[in-house]
Order: structure tokens, then sequence, then C-alpha cells
DNA sequence: TATGAATGAGCTTTCATTCAT
DNA sequence: CATGAATGAAAGCTCATTCAT
């Protein structure tokens, strides 16, 4: 959609071939890991040189820095979309229970990076300033609507904002990123559209049966 | 069944070598993944020579197989020592609740293999006839003490054991598994004794008042 | 086209170092056959980086597939320079059976390769399109200085090209490849000049006396 | 033949023990060259433990001279049969020539091991007397034959017996050594037994064409 | 006599990275 | 901007050989 000046033609070509190894990369990645990932089959996925993702990402490590920071930036961009203060407290819970088990769902590239990330212990995290001022604003806001929840009267009182996201973030992440060793173990196809729905049900009664008073059905 | 001289820590001790070497690799596999790995490093922790690993275990990926049977056997084995049926249905919950907190708080090498193993898509998994026969008895028994909390009027009906299973583990998993990554981001120590007893308490009360009809309290 | 300064011994040229490399291959196969060879050696021998062996020619089978092919390449080659068919009958016969012998006895690699695609059952040869293409025209040119022969009145009929072409080689090669076994057994040098001579003389005898008509003498 | 008195069984297993290292090192070696072989692969071959190998033979390469020993010895033995001073002159030569070709079709080993031999410049035959002492003494039965066939006037004159040896050997030595490079080459099959009877009469005719005064035929 | 355990050296191959254009 | 050529370091794995019983 965006325009294009009639400039010379190969303007932008270079912001472009950084964003094609960035998705390259990240796939790459999210597929074998650090350790695994291969600088050689990143340049065949861009189908550009090899030397050229050093040009412009100087290492591996710096790469991998840089596909999680596009990768932090894109899940802000999506939640940033919620708007969740616009919603009853019980709404916004549920939106947010359901927004986060989809965004996994549809990014399983983002479940793998991140567990990658923790492996070397969130050292490439550690470095990046840019990511920690992406520092997510949903604690707060998931504060401000518990709150509002327990003005209203609906939701229990001394809920920890950071403990229930963790536990929304948990429950989703959990279910698909053991998905295969669950299924290897209890033999049972934990992706099926029926299976994935039932996950889904399951976390939100979890988790509102958590927060609202006295386990009162929504 | 010749005897030998009494407890001479033995050299040429084939069992003693094939453990030793397993407990070298689990601990290498878990803190740097599989492509991150070094068969020199693990031989250089067992002080052992590297040709032997290979004579034991065949090649690099035998060997993480080797590791993660070894380790399913690890936690089955502690499983088994719960006895969650002679236990209430209410403590029976929160006594598997705090096995699987402190099981992942004690063995963070567990978290780190399974992760491993899933990023493989557990390819290493459907090989291993062995870990299939290990499947979890868990299910079952938790299914069982379900089924005797509702006889009791105690909890709700329709729980599904697998769910329950997964909610739980997943709770205590993405909090231990993410803790650098979350570190970074919410910028708070999650590590320390008071974080860490007031994360199984929030995971308690999220579990307990789930099954608890009407949230009621223990 | 671009013309390059005249001569200097150009680095990062791909075309030389292949050449060149395959020429140091070729050597270290003929020293030490297939499994003897040492890439390490062979990278040595050309003053070139290991790893760019690797880069060209992917692995010591197919980097010994390559050398096969390259010989095979040269002596048809040689045999193109021959004009057999510009010569009587027997003056060709003979020069076939002067060009086998020398170029055998300059190109011992030659003798020294074909016993290691032997040894290996020629499973390399099999793979590779360009060598049959290089089938030689060899036998058929034989077959056409028969025919003549014959029809000159002066060889016998009945001679089989492929027969008569096999026995030329074997003789020579025969005499060359177990020179240093024939030497240790029966304590004689075969390999002064009188001795090669003496060789010569004898093959020459023994095949245009069997192609010529009662063993009549050129 | 050698009659076994009723000893103690296990007698004599030492040398059967390595009789059979023997036999299974010869078809490793054959098969695969001295640099291609595996001690490992042997020991599996004769069911025995890889140190009894170093036990007996001491090192790889004093196995395969040992091997080469045998070999050798064989085909000595093998000769000794040929009683070839009993014969008529263009029988004996005849007898010779299939012998040779019989052995070799019979023995590919034997092709194989030799070739390996050349391969290292004999260097293993230089270090064995008992080889040299192997020393055949076909040449001179065939000097011996090669005078009484002139002497009853149908042989030609000048003729060295070692030459002609050399001859015989390289007429079925190439034809079988190099078998699957030529068929490869020639694209027909030359193991059938026709092609094989083919090849041993065009022997035939070569050699004694060579040897008769005048091309005579027997 | 016979064997399983253990090893050092070295092999092929891989990989991130740099050079030269 | 883009690329093919080249490399040093090290990885996984192999092998002949020795140790201890």
């Amino acid at each position: 959609m965006k325009e294009k000046e009639t400039q010379k033609p190969r303007l932008r070509d270079a912001d472009r071939s950084q964003q094609a190894i960035l998705i390259a990369a990240r796939d790459e990645f999210a597929q074998h890991g650090l350790g695994g990932a291969r600088i050689d089959r990143i340049a065949e996925r861009v189908k550009l040189n090899k030397r050229l993702i050093y040009y412009y990402f100087t290492s591996k490590d710096d790469l991998f820095l840089a596909v999680l920071e596009r990768t932090y930036a894109d899940i802000r961009e999506a939640e940033k979309q919620l708007h969740l203060s616009d919603l009853a407290p019980p709404q916004a819970i549920r939106r947010l229970t359901e927004f986060t088990w989809d965004y996994y769902l549809a990014h399983p590239e983002f479940i793998s990076l991140l567990n990658t990330a923790n492996l070397h212990q969130a050292g490439h995290l550690a470095k990046s300033e840019r990511i920690r001022e992406l520092n997510s604003p949903l604690i707060q806001t998931l504060g401000e609507i518990l709150a509002r929840g327990h003005a209203d009267g609906l939701f229990r009182s001394g809920i920890d904002p950071l403990q229930l996201y963790v536990s929304i973030a948990g429950l989703a992440y959990f279910y698909l990123s053991n998905q295969h060793t669950l299924s290897a173990i209890f033999g049972r196809d934990l992706m099926t559209r029926q299976a994935l729905d039932a996950r889904l049900a399951h976390m939100c009664d979890l988790i509102l049966g958590y927060v609202l008073m006295d386990g009162g059905v929504l």
C-alpha cells in the first residue's frame, strides 16, 4: 500500500533485504535453535549472499538478537490492538486469555525463540536496550483492570497482575510448546481443532474462575 | 558375582562409566541445547575419553535420547513416591501441585531438556519405545482423584485430568523456564525465596479454586 | 572477457583452484589409494585451504570421482591424437601397442587409480555419466583396422577387437602395475631402460604375431 | 591330512584361531584394501576378540604381511600340483595358461591383494624373507619347457621365460582385475560363462601362437 | 587363551566469518 | 548493494592400539 515514488528503482532495496533476512533468520532460529541454526541456510532461504547477512547484522549472535527484538516488537504491536481498557473487567480478562492463546497458536516461532533465548539465559536480552524499552505496558493495564473489577465487586482482591499474566501465558505456552512430547507420551493428538478449542475453554474457566468472586460464572 | 574387594573406586566399570557419561551429558545438553552441546565438553566433564562416549552411545543424537530416557525415568520414579491415592482429594491435588513445582525447581535440567526435545519435534522420543512405556500413570490417578472428589461433593464435575495436569505443569513450567526473559522484561527477580513461595501459593489458589466446588476454601 | 593484467598469478581464480586440487588429489589417491589418501595432505600439496576442497568437491568420494573423470578424459584425449586410421593396419596395431605402453609408463597414476576404482568395484564409475560418455571409440577404430587388415590379406580373421584391446592393455598394465612384487620375487629390476625396451619388443612380437597371418614378420 | 590324536579337545585352538583370523583378514583386505580394511570388521568376521588379533599378529601391517605370505604360499602350493615337466611342451604351456586363468578366476582376493601390495610398493614383501624364499620355481621350469620345445623343433627360439610368464599372467589378470571399469565403459558383461570361455581361448591362441614356430596350430 | 574397557591421535567434515572485487 | 572465493578453528566421529583381568 505504501506508495512508491518513481525514484531510482533500487531504492529501499537495502531495507527490503534486511527485512527478508530477518524473516528467514527468525524461521531458521525457530526451527533449529541458536546452535542448530545455519547461516548458510538462512542465506539460502532469502536467496541472498551470505556475506550480506554479515554486512547488515555483524554476527550470528547479533542477528539472533535482532530477530528477538523484532519478535518482541511484533507482539507488543499486537497487544496494542487489544484495547483492554475499553472492556468490562471480566471481558477484558477473557479477551487477554484468548489473545494470548491465539497469538501463540498463530506464532509458533515466538515460543521457540523464547525458549532459545531462555536456554541462553537471556544473555541476548540483557544486551538489548530496545527490548527493555519494549517493556510490556500490559502488566500495568492488567493491574488497572483487576482494580476496576474489584471496585465493581466482581473480582477478588489481592491478585498480583504479574502472577496472573504469567499464569495465562503459562497455560497456553506449555500446551503448545510441549505439544510434541505430550502427544508422544499421552498418545493423544493435541492439535486438532476440537482439542484446541477445549484447551482455550479450560484456560478461560481456570482464569476467570480464579479472578471472579466466589467462582461466579460470567 | 565374583566378590570384588569392597568399594575400591573401580575403573573399568562399564556401568559406572555409562552412568557418569549420562549425568555429564544431561548437564551439557541442558546447558547448551542439542546443537550447542559439545561431545568434547562432555568427555571433559566425566574425565573419560571421548571415544568411550561413542563406544557406549554411538552418536550425539543417541546419547541425547539416552539422556531423555533417563530423565523421564527419573521423574516417573519420583512420581511413584507421591502416593496421591492415599490422600483426601483436595490434599492430593495440592500435593501434586507442590510436587510439580518442587521437582521443576530442583531439576532445571528437566525443563531445558524438554524444551530441546520439543524443539526437535520430539523426533527422539518417537524413536524410543522405552519412553512411551514410561507413559505416566499420573493421568489415570488424577482421574480417580477427581472422581473421588466429585463423589465427595467437593469437586466440580467434568474436569479433564489431562487438561488439569497440563495446567498444573504449565503454571510451574513457564515461570521457571522463562525466568530469564521475564526477569529482563519486568525487571523483577523471580527467583528469590519470597517470589518462589508466592508463585507456589498463587498456583495452588488457581488450581484448587478451579477444582473445588464454588471456589470453596479448603 | 574483461582483460586481466597479463599473467599475474591469480589468486581467487575458481577454475585454477579446482584444477590444482584435482592434480594434487590425483597424485594423493594414486600414491595411497582411496582409503589411504588424506584430505589434509591434498590441501598441503595444493597449498590451499582444506575447506576449499569441500567447497568445490563436496566429499572425498566425490573428489575421487572427479579425479577419475579427469583421468579418463586425459587418456581419451591422448588417444585422439593417435590417428590410427591413417596408418596401414600392421603399423596401426604396433602404434597402438606402443602408445599404450608409453602412456602407462608415463602415467603410473593412471594404473593406480584404475586399480583403486576396481577395488571399489567401480562404484564411482557407475555414478558418473560423464565417464560413460567418454566411452572409448578405440574399440570401433580397432575393429575397422582389423577388418582392413583382413581385407588386405594380412590379418587373420575373427579377432574380437575388445579381446585384443584388453590383451594389449593387460600385457603392459600387469608388468608395470605389479613391478614391485615382480621385482621382489624374481629379484630382477624390471624398470631399467633395457628391461623396458625388451618388454615393449616382446609385447609387439606377441600381439603382431597373433594378428598377422601365419605369424608373418612385418 | 594331519591326523589328529584324541588329545584334549581345546588343543590346537590357538592355531585354529590364527588360521581363522588369516582367512578373515584376507577377505577384508581384499575387499577394502589396506587403508580401507578395519580391524574391527576382521574381528567381527572371525567372531573373535580384536585383542586376539594383536596378540597373534602384532599390528595391522604385520597382519597384512602374514596374509600376503599365506596367499603366496597357497599359489605356490597349487603350482606344485601342475607337474608341467611331465607334459609335452605345447601342452605344458597351455596347461600353465589355463591354470593361471582358473586360479585368478577362483581367487579374486589374490588379485586384489597383489594390487594392494603393489600400491604400497611392495614394502611388505621386502620385509618378508619367507616370501622371497617362496620364489617361484616356475620361471625355471618354464625355461626348461621352452628349451625342450625348441629342441623338439616346435618352439621359436629366444623366448625369455620371465617375459612369457608375465604375459600369461597379465592377459588373465587385467581382464579380471579391471572387470568393473571395463564393464562400465564397454557396457558388456565380461563375467558370463561364455565371455570367460572366450577370454581363455583368446589367451591360449595368443600365447601358443607366439611360442609355436610359424604360429602352427597345436 | 581370551575379552571388554579404555585411549590418543587423527580423520572427514562443518561452520562462522573474512577477503577481494 | 552484492557476491564468489577463501580460511581457521573446531566439531563429530573413527581407528589402530593398549590396559587390566
